[in-house]
DNA sequence: CTTGACCTTCCAGTAACTGGAATGCTTATC
DNA sequence: GATAAGCATTCCAGTTACTGGAAGGTCAAG
């Protein structure tokens, strides 16, 4: 099958899978006669795996290692393990990061009056975060 | 005084001024004689500004929009509150997908045994998603 | 007068694609 | 056989928000 039916039957678009030959992610295709790039149901099912495993955030550089791991039959469960624990611990710091930056945000938004008067906690938050709550910013150079 | 000393009071590297000066986010700076960029309190105040602003996950193209509000006298706070909220709306989407992610992952994780075996649920999991659970992926060309 | 810290510009690289131009192949229709 | 639609090809550039590094100028101290 040519590229286009390749990324429909997989949900990765024709350009990222030229893209993943081009970084080595995936072989280079075969070509036909004319050139184009000739795809099986195996070259599909490895597509469907990268493209679930970058659902779920796995890094590109991640995914080459998830997929040398699927490769080998020999691999310890382990070692996939080990990868999807520490992508789990990058999400973890990420969801709490977010967290944080909401409840900030939420504060500041609830203290906004939001109306037609200039005056906004937000943006004096922004401009003394908490110290200069009762001077303007300094003017001198 | 110097770019050093406004990044170090401002929490923003030097490079970093000055590459906000060359996409234009600030004013270019005065320079010395030698050609040394000169800096004062009102400019540490608008680093500090924009800092705390990246900080809260606003994009460079966010905070230019704050910093026009901020300097405008006449803004009106439901401005500057939309902004934030439509930030916040991004921060929870964000969020969700995080959480989403965490749990289909943490799912598999809990499944995989994490030994010497080779037979791995979040493999089996990226190779099939839910359908091919019984056969292996095709080999038809 | 030299050393070291600081400053300058400019170029390149990061992650993971995406858009677009210029061009070629395939297939169907007229 | 001509033509047009809809595929495919390559290659270059742009995206976000910096960061690293090279090559070189400036400043203060000893």
């Amino acid at each position: 099958m040519n590229i286009g039916e390749a990324a429909a039957l997989s949900g990765v678009t024709a350009k990222t899978i030229r893209y993943y030959e081009s970084i080595g992610l995936i072989e280079a295709a075969p070509r036909t006669d004319s050139g184009y790039r000739s795809y099986g149901g195996t070259d599909v099912a490895f597509l469907r795996f990268i493209h679930r495993a970058r659902g779920l955030g796995f890094s590109v550089e991640d995914v080459a290692g998830l997929l040398a791991l699927y490769r080998d039959r020999n691999r310890a469960s382990a070692d996939v393990k080990v990868l999807a624990q520490r992508h789990l611990e990058e999400i973890d710091r990420k969801i709490a990061e977010l967290e944080s930056i909401r409840g900030t945000l939420g504060h500041l938004i609830e203290k906004c009056h939001g109306d037609e008067r200039p005056d906004c906690p937000i943006l004096d938050d922004l401009a003394g975060a908490v110290a200069n709550r009762l001077s303007a910013p300094a003017r001198s150079q």
